[in-house]
DNA sequence: GATGAATGAGGATTCATTCAT
DNA sequence: CATGAATGAATCCTCATTCAT
């Protein structure tokens, strides 16, 4: 694999093919559909339809690499909130769920895939990194009240991780809302110095005009609203079943 | 299916499969291979493979809720930490983590499955019930500091959840360590009046002898330690494969 | 197998079974579904599937048996109108097109089941029997000119088969009016004396009540007007599946 | 599917397999058993064993178009003669028979079936309209006396095509020579100007050298008296089971 | 008689992967 | 590089038939 636009066309047809298929279904020839070449080449590429999948987990590594830099000159508190939102709601509000119940199945195969798991750590590892120099940034600043930076990212990360993972299998968009409410109650307001407070409602007008997904979707070729499913709420999206 | 001792026999045949196969990789005939009946009886008692699951996920759920009740008679604290407990770290530590993996496989499929989704939604549904149940009891009985019982409730479960599901994908068992300290610090320091403090530690010694999730594993008729996998730490389990 | 009743209860299931479901698609379950017995009980009176619908076969017979007789009273060329009536559109014009179809896939598997064949022969050689019977009764009452009736019977039954397989397979149900007008042409306007004369245009209303099917369907308990399918015409029925 | 030879390699297969089995004893493995591939390759070029079926019928379509242009510039008596003698003896007398009886079976699932319809409608279509034609140029030369070609088609296809199933399906042989006799007597007889006669016994000797059927044995790259069964007479062969 | 339970022997179809060209 | 063709190994599910009760 040296050619990088060939990686980048087959990664961005990985990434089409999720949408469409959720990962369970996802056939060798699913990809090779959104492709203008041969589902043999695949195989000349990689070793496997899970060697495919590896790298896919390393593009979207790369590209979340190059995102996270872009942020950092600005102050701690906007960049808290921008990074709950993103976490939380993701891309277009509800958009792109198809994919990150895709990316949600292919985590649960990490237990039994060494690669997998081992993309999947240095992916966490980043995130918790990001988070809790965030909040050390914060903390140096005096914007922030004392605590233990480790801790704190740990429990949020997780809660925002579990919130997402609730809404999109069982699809209550609510828990979404209750989860930053509950953060804000009982973490951001300690957090912040008695003269910042952390927004009580989200009001997406105040993000930034780019945020991370919409460049991945960018990155991968498309305007990050393709043909895939996109509809919500009490009943997710029914896979794609040629 | 009128046997009751038919469906506890497939039902634990399901269990030990997915335990040893995890959920994506099972099939009929792992499950029947598990009871000492044929492959096509399965389907003489169910319709379709996601029949059987989507039964199992009922049996679970019958047996979650026999098992909630017995714990109505504990003092709120009590309960709360025997919740987190149960949460945090499951029966028996790390035991039976494959079954847990492989649940949250199941869970991942629920956006495709109506079946699936509706089930996990009963069990979401009930398990927020129980614990802002705890937290309102708290709150009459004057243990508990004012707060918003529903979004505190789902503020913890997204945390714990979150915690559990990254330490089963990829094998951070300090998560759980971490996002306890970090619930404690944030949530549960503030919640409880001023006397009662929630531990700081988890020390296993003061929790009652049968939790949750050995009876499950008593109900289903095995000694919750049984043949499957259950090795963990950095390195998850690989997969059972035939 | 001695009880009359049950005996007519199974054939009356074979038959509503027969038309929902077609002879390739039928399964013993779909008998017993018609039942108020179980499946097993089938195989207790019968040696196999095979088996039943042999002697449902038989069962067919010995009514066509019964009803040949009623109508030996009436003059040749009444019966012959009949006759042909009968064959040509069956009971209830369209009616019923489902059993007949089935009936010809059962038909298709004589070459391969000796029990059916001969079943088979029977009735073909009673209705070739039937139909010389009334042009020689013509002949010899002088109504009809001469020929031979046994090379004219096979002419026709032949026309008359050929006629009702082509539209109920294909659904061409011109195919039934220009047999009966070809007919007419060539065989009737020649067999008949020069004073009679062939019903040109097939008159419905002039039928006797009851014709042989009709009977039938009353034999097996229903109304021969039944909840099985009888739509037709350009598109014949699908087969129902469960 | 682009190869022609793969698909008469396979077409060649399913005539085989159909002679061999039968239609409701057919199966993908009988089929791949005849080639020299595997059964996943059927599922390569055909999306089911329906459409590989669907697909046999208008392989036979297409060569029986390709042969009735070749008998185009013979007379039309002579044509008729050929006509009557391949409807009613098909090739080599009592050869093949188990392949009409397949076809027969195949005929009778068309109410189930829309592919099978259409496509056996199109040949029935075509059939008429070849006995039309030669009727009509009869009419035109004044070899043949004032009839209705439609109506005169209709009937004589339906005569033959009764007797032939008659024959096939419970092996009464008889019926052809007497179907024919009968159609002589009452249609040919009447239909041939005054110094005209249709020949009153069959005489195989005046047949031209190829007839249709053996051409499409020939076509499917088999001398037309292949392994398949052939015995016939009073005891149809019995299928073949593995 | 009657039945619920049980099963063996398929049978259609899928799919990752390989290979000749 | 690229691909069409090819395949082995599964996998779900069906169904006639049997059998213990």
């Amino acid at each position: 694999m040296t050619d990088p636009d060939v990686r980048a066309s087959i990664m961005r047809a990985v990434y089409e093919a999720l949408c469409e298929h959720g990962y369970t279904e996802l056939t060798a020839q699913d990809i090779a559909d959104r492709t203008d070449k041969s589902k043999s080449l695949l195989f000349y590429h990689y070793d496997s339809k899970e060697d495919i999948l590896g790298d896919f987990l390393e593009f979207l590594f790369e590209r979340f690499d190059e995102r996270v830099a872009e942020t950092r000159d600005r102050p701690p508190v906007e960049r808290l909130a921008v990074f709950v939102d993103w976490f939380l709601y993701g891309p277009e509000e509800n958009d792109r769920q198809s994919f990150h119940v895709a990316m949600l199945e292919l985590r649960t195969q990490a237990p039994y895939n060494e690669t997998f798991r081992e993309k999947l750590r240095k992916s966490d590892d980043q995130l918790r990194a990001v988070l809790e120099e965030i909040l050390r940034d914060g903390l140096e600043a005096g914007e922030f009240n004392e605590h233990d930076p480790e801790e704190t990212a740990a429990l949020l990360i997780a809660a925002f991780d579990g919130a997402r993972i609730r809404q999109l299998t069982i699809g209550r968009d609510e828990y979404l809302e209750q989860v930053r409410k509950g953060t804000a109650t009982w973490v951001f307001d300690d957090l912040l110095a008695e003269d910042a407070s952390f927004p009580a409602d989200r009001d997406p007008s105040t993000l930034p005009e780019s945020d991370q997904q919409h460049r991945l979707a960018a990155d991968l070729g498309n305007d990050g609203n393709g043909d895939a499913d996109e509809s919500n709420d009490d009943e997710p999206t029914e896979r794609d079943r040629e």
